[in-house]
DNA sequence: CCCATGTGTCCCACTGAGCGGAACGATGCG
DNA sequence: CGCATCGTTCCGCTCAGTGGGACACATGGG
């Protein structure tokens, strides 16, 4: 099955200098949608599976990008025959994986979906396990509290508590980031060889003026990192916000995870110690709960 | 899309006499898993459709009823062959849509699930803006507070804020309950024809010993739900437990959702008038921020 | 106005992708 | 140790999925 192509459409789209400042609010479509943050090697052939559903994956991808879709946008983004694409939709709206809008003939994510990954959520021991320990966290701080772990080069953000009044919200910020520009990313890199190898491969795009750009910066921060034991971020995902990480460290002292706090600048800076002392201890006790 | 067929394997089914009383965990299969909660109308044949698609759809909901299975487990549930279904469960864990465990060989919902389900979930406007009033119910009652859509003939819970501490926590119900054995299910199809409609089509079974049984119980239900503008539920989804809820409701007079709050039968049986208060305020006020 | 270009949906003939069956090695239980 | 069952792999047959094209409808500019 398919060594081949990696369609056109796939080439080189790297270093989409996206420059976050504000999170933006995903409007429709525009003509080719860029992303710095791919979700693992897509089509690496794939032996043994099935093209269909590959496909169908695939369609459900899109919407990473974009909240609304039509049949002709996806038939593009995929390189197949509309009629193909509205097949796909077909199938995976008869499911509420996606669900259409009957006005506009769109699509977009299905309530079923969500279903099933709340589903994914719930069964997440690592997460569960989490939860109350990143409240108490949010209590003692008004931060914004995250828990992420590794996917392939970005960071995802298992769970994320929002800040409890006053302080903004990170809800518009993308649960899925280069790991190089967060905090929980190079913490989780620090202490984890793949993961760290991982990013290398997939380079250093920028997503502000603040963020590494270099594998020997990378290379040096993680470094710093181990020593300290703790990661910081300033600015380098989002200008104006920082962060601080501490790894969830197993017996053997990987990385499976790492709980941050965010918030602006000023907020995080002026506590530095002390948020890097409770993160700490919060993975500390994680690592304990789980028993890793 | 296919007024046709309701295949052979849709038949009798209803009546698992499950009559929960505490939540069960889920263990690892049992030869032929039976919920009293169906996914919509499964395999109508799907005309226009991928079928093998529709099959890897079909193996993701096999994990609705157990946590973790083996390609054998699925292949019989399917009724394919098990190269079949080893060959969709490559295709969907190749994109994180399950996840194999290397040491079993079985495989569980995945990260990338649980990813595109909390896109879905951030992209849905009446949960993103009922959030804070969910938050602000919590914190005045200490209840676990419930936002649910109808899907056919069940209620889903697009929303679930646990008791803040003390009471027990609901984390093992199930976010898809059968209608009329919830209040905001009974509250949605009273003012919702067509989610009654689906319900009687369902049938009525019995979650505990309290639940609705009968066609006639349930319009009468519905009736007086109607006249108090709230729906109330003593021990008929867990016995022990009860709730209250509310509908939100579009200029139509239809309802879309429903916000509920749930606690020991004591704690709402005690406050039940400002429960029902509360709920209302919360449920109008959503409407409004909404504008339906 | 009409024409050009977009959309989503439907139909159909061709063919290669996906199917089931069989065989394999590994694992675990009695 | 068998016996059973597991997950995985291979292979040849065939039907399911493909792309192209036709269609109705919507939009917008000249």
């Amino acid at each position: 099955m398919s060594t081949m192509a990696r369609s056109a459409t796939t080439a080189p789209r790297q270093r989409s200098l996206t420059l976050v400042t504000a999170p933006p609010t995903a409007t429709v479509s525009a003509p080719v949608p860029v992303s710095t943050v791919r979700r693992r090697a897509a089509e690496e052939s794939t032996v043994g599976g099935v093209k269909s559903v590959t496909s169908a994956l695939d369609v459900l991808d899109c919407f990473l990008d974009a909240e609304e879709l039509g049949v002709s946008d996806i038939a593009r983004r995929l390189g197949v025959a509309k009629s193909t694409a509205h097949r796909l939709l077909t199938s995976l709206s008869a499911r509420g994986l996606t669900d259409k809008n009957p006005e506009t003939g769109h699509y977009r994510l299905g309530l079923h979906l969500f279903e099933l990954g709340q589903l994914a959520g719930d069964r997440m021991r690592l997460r569960r396990t989490a939860i109350p320990l990143l409240e108490e966290l949010r209590q003692l701080t008004g931060c914004t509290v995250h828990l992420g772990v590794a996917d392939g080069s970005n960071i995802i953000y298992i769970e994320r508590l929002e800040p409890l009044r006053g302080m903004p919200p990170m809800t518009a910020v993308s649960r899925r980031l280069p790991s190089h520009c967060t905090s929980s990313g190079k913490v989780i890199t620090a202490f984890d060889p793949e993961a760290a190898r991982a990013r290398k491969e997939a380079g250093f795009p920028a997503l502000t003026n603040c963020s590494i750009r270099t594998e020997a910066d990378f290379d040096k921060a993680r470094a710093e990192i181990r020593r300290r034991g703790v990661a910081t971020n300033v600015g380098e995902a989002m200008l104006g916000f920082s962060s601080v990480a501490a790894p969830v460290l197993d017996s053997s002292g990987r990385a499976r995870a790492a709980i941050s706090l965010v918030g602006t600048t000023e907020q995080i800076a002026g506590n530095l110690g002390r948020s890097a002392q409770l993160v700490t201890v919060a993975a500390r006790r994680l690592a304990r709960s789980l028993g890793i």
